[in-house]
DNA sequence: GCAAAATAATACATCAAGGTAGTATTTATG
DNA sequence: CATAAATACTACCTTGATGTATTATTTTGC
C-alpha cells in the first residue's frame, strides 16, 4: 500500500509547486529542496510536462510551471502518468485470470476499501492537498 | 496498493493449503497446481516454515503441513514474515521526518483508509478466506 | 542398506527500478 | 553574438527482487 519512489517524487514536487502556482520553479531548486537526485529529477519533470502537467520554458531564467489549473490535477492523473493506475484496481491476489466480484474473500474484503481509497485519489486535486500541507 | 510478488505467492500457497488444512502437500504439487518456479517456491516454502505457519517434512511422502491452526494465522501475520507490515503504517509520502497527524493533508486524506486496511488484514485469519476462495 | 522421493542450501543469472554522468540544445541578456 | 543558465537526451551503472541450476541432506520403504 504505497506508491513507488517516482510516484512519491512526482507528488513531492507538484504538491511543493503548488504553494505558488505561478512561479517558474528550476530542477536545482526542486533538486535542494527535496534531496531528490538532479539527473533522476529531470527525467520526471520532462515526462511530467509531457503528461501536460507542468510546462518546461528552456534557457536562462527558465523552469517549470504549472500547464493547467491545480484545481483541475487529480492525484490518481498523478499516479496514472508516473506509474499507471492499473494495479490500483486489479486483483490484490494477481490473479489475471480472474476479475470477479463475490469469487473470492479477498475480493470481498479488500474490495470495498480499495474502492475508497481509489475513489479518494479521483476526487482530491492538488488545490484540496495545498493549505495544509507540510511538504515544503 | 499491492503486494509483491512473493507476498502473493505465500498467500497462494497458503490459501491453497487451507482448504485441506491436514494435508501434506509437496512443493511439486504446488508448483505446477499454481505456476510458480519450483525453486523459488521451495525457498518461501522454507521460509514459511520459519516462520512457524507451515512445517517440513523432509524425505520420501515429505512434504509442508501447518504448523497451527489456520483460525490463528491473520493475513498480516503473513505479510509480516514476507515483506514486513511496516510499509503498510508508514507515511505514504516516504517522509520519514515526520509522521504526525494533521500536518498534511495526505495523512488525514488516506489515514483513515490505510487504518481500515491495516485493520482488515490483522482480524482476517486464513480460515475466514476458506470457504469462499476460487484459488484451487 | 540402498534407491527413490522429498526438502535444504548455495551460488549464480536476469530484469526492472532507480541512480549517475556526460553531452547537446535552447534562450535570455549584456 | 557570445556567454551563462537553464532543460533535453542518451548511455551507462547499481541494486534489489525475482528466477534458475546444481549439489547436499534427510527419510521412507522395499
Ligand atoms: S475474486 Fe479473488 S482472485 Fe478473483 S480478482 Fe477478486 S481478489 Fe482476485
Ligand atoms: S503528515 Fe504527511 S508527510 Fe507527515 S507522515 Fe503524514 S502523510 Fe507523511
Amino acid at each position: 500500500m504505497n506508491f513507488n519512489k517516482t510516484t512519491t517524487y512526482a507528488f513531492k514536487v507538484l504538491i511543493l509547486m503548488s504553494h505558488n502556482d505561478q512561479l517558474d520553479y528550476t530542477s536545482t531548486y526542486l533538486s535542494e529542496k527535496l534531496n531528490i537526485q538532479m539527473q533522476y529529477l529531470r527525467r520526471l519533470l520532462t515526462d511530467l510536462s509531457k503528461a501536460g502537467f507542468i510546462q518546461s520554458k528552456r534557457g536562462k531564467n527558465g523552469g517549470f510551471v504549472f500547464a493547467k489549473s491545480i484545481k483541475n490535477i487529480f492525484l490518481s492523473d498523478i499516479i496514472d502518468a508516473v506509474e499507471g493506475l492499473e494495479k490500483f484496481n486489479s486483483c490484490m491476489l494477481e490473479n489475471h485470470d480472474c476479475n470477479k466480484e463475490g469469487k473470492c474473500s479477498f475480493h470481498d474484503a479488500f474490495g470495498e476499501i480499495k474502492n475508497k481509497m481509489t475513489d479518494a485519489l479521483k476526487t482530491t486535486t492538488l488545490f484540496d492537498l495545498k493549505e495544509k500541507s507540510i511538504i515544503t
